[in-house]
DNA sequence: CGCAAATTTGAACGTAGTCAACAAGTGTGG
DNA sequence: CCACACTTGTTGACTACGTTCAAATTTGCG
């Protein structure tokens, strides 16, 4: 059942990107292989700057990310932008419409992105069948639960320069998940204002976070790429923790 | 299987503290009933001020809040400290010791406390026996997700008056969870250090804007009990949504 | 090429932090 | 029972980090 689809990726195009993420913690049975591919038989596609779900909607889907960005933000009401989150392949989109009437989220795509969407009856079903698959998407629950705390302390207790910085290594670092070969040379693939919208800065004030990082040789940033220049002191500064080590996962439930 | 414990409390004291919070959006069969109930056999007591689990600790414990009030919180490396939730009876703590093999958070005692502990393949065997529990688990989960987002908007993009306010906002209305008579009028329990260090701002700026708040007549004070006195007002100072209500569980698999 | 979006820079302002001193509780031991 | 130490709360003066507003410049794109 390994097969290369027409649009020839590398990530999610031939099996399911979810069945990649969570077999990077376990190794899957065909069973849960089944029941997991059965969460990706539809697909759409999402141009940047699209909307994939707005808040409020009354969307009962939700979605895997096979392909492409997505950021996750919500609006208050004197009309500032707070951003999340930013979702790679393999992430679950929307998980909050799995509990609530009414989308806790709005859902950007800061790429062109394909989705897959499913109804909520189809994870009913995969608990159901498939504790482990159950137990595994609760242990990336917490795993995202933690960088939420990552980010709250940092806006609670950082200063805007590390913010900056922190944002900038989540990103390398999330994008190296899926191209394992990503140097300290990437594309941020962000605006100021969005990289505001995520740190709780304003924009003018990133541009001059920026320019102090690269003027204490941190970072070099030419032609939309960023280059890491002092990886070492930069993750410092920012207080950066990656929360996808060092995870323990001997008490799962036996696969069914 | 009631009795009446000789402590004598109304909550969390005869039966599983964690049945009744889940029982909250399902009826429990039977079946759950006892395998909740294998959570909570054990029990600890814990002294306002103690720790429960310290940051980087290597414990494989979680535990199930039965009376009392508990705090997480992080240390960052400044020796700054952001606190990132508030536990309330009922509440599953220590989540991310299922995943991590060093605790992520601190526990700390806000009151004195008491405590069930038990160990991850107990939950593993839930998950497996019960799977409409285990869905149940992960909507509390995402629940508490919605919350922490809240913050994170909260701390990224409001004032410091709007923090406060919600802070004290969400106290008293998860207090209220347990005691539903609880009016406008209720103990806070929290220095104006800790209110400081949940909403990223000094002590001395906290005072200043419960002062504010005081003076714009939306609370008062007096030895050390807090009241609101135009909560309509203070609700939408503070952008606060309430992530208990909106739920939409119709999806989730046939109890077993 | 021409337009819109994004970036860059400067100057003035304001929110929240820092430092310091004092007051009011709170608990402890003499 | 009071004295003392310690934590918590309160207030003022000063500072600084980040915002706001405005304008110029660059970049990306149709």
């Amino acid at each position: 059942m390994l097969w290369v689809s027409a649009t020839g990726g590398k990530c999610c195009v031939s099996v399911s990107c979810f069945a990649e993420r969570l077999g990077s913690l376990v190794t899957l049975t065909p069973g849960e292989h089944a029941s997991l591919n059965r969460l990706e038989e539809r697909e759409r596609s999402l141009r940047r700057g699209g909307t994939l779900v707005r808040e409020k909607d009354h969307g009962h889907e939700m979605f895997v990310l096979r392909r492409g960005t997505i950021m996750s933000s919500v609006l208050l009401d004197d009309g500032s932008r707070q951003i999340l989150r930013f979702m790679f392949p393999g992430d679950l989109l929307a998980a909050s419409t799995l509990v609530y009437r009414e989308a806790t989220e709005t859902l950007t795509a800061l790429t062109d992105c394909v989705v897959s969407p499913f109804e909520r009856p189809l994870l009913a079903k995969l608990i159901e069948d498939h504790p482990r698959l159950a137990a595994v998407i609760m242990v990336y629950s917490q795993i995202e639960r933690a960088a939420l705390t990552d980010r709250l302390a940092a806006l609670g207790r950082t200063s805007a320069k590390a913010r900056v910085a922190s944002i900038l290594i989540e990103i390398r670092n999330r994008q190296r998940m899926t191209k394992p070969d990503l140097g300290s040379t990437f594309t941020l693939g962000l605006t100021q204002e969005e990289i505001g919208d995520a740190t709780g800065l304003t924009a003018v004030h990133v541009n001059r976070m920026l320019r102090q990082l690269e003027e204490e040789n941190l970072i070099a940033r030419e032609a939309g790429r960023m280059t890491f220049k002092d990886e070492r002191v930069l993750a410092r500064a920012a207080n950066y923790i990656d929360r996808y080590v060092g995870l323990d996962l001997g008490w799962l439930p036996p696969a069914r």
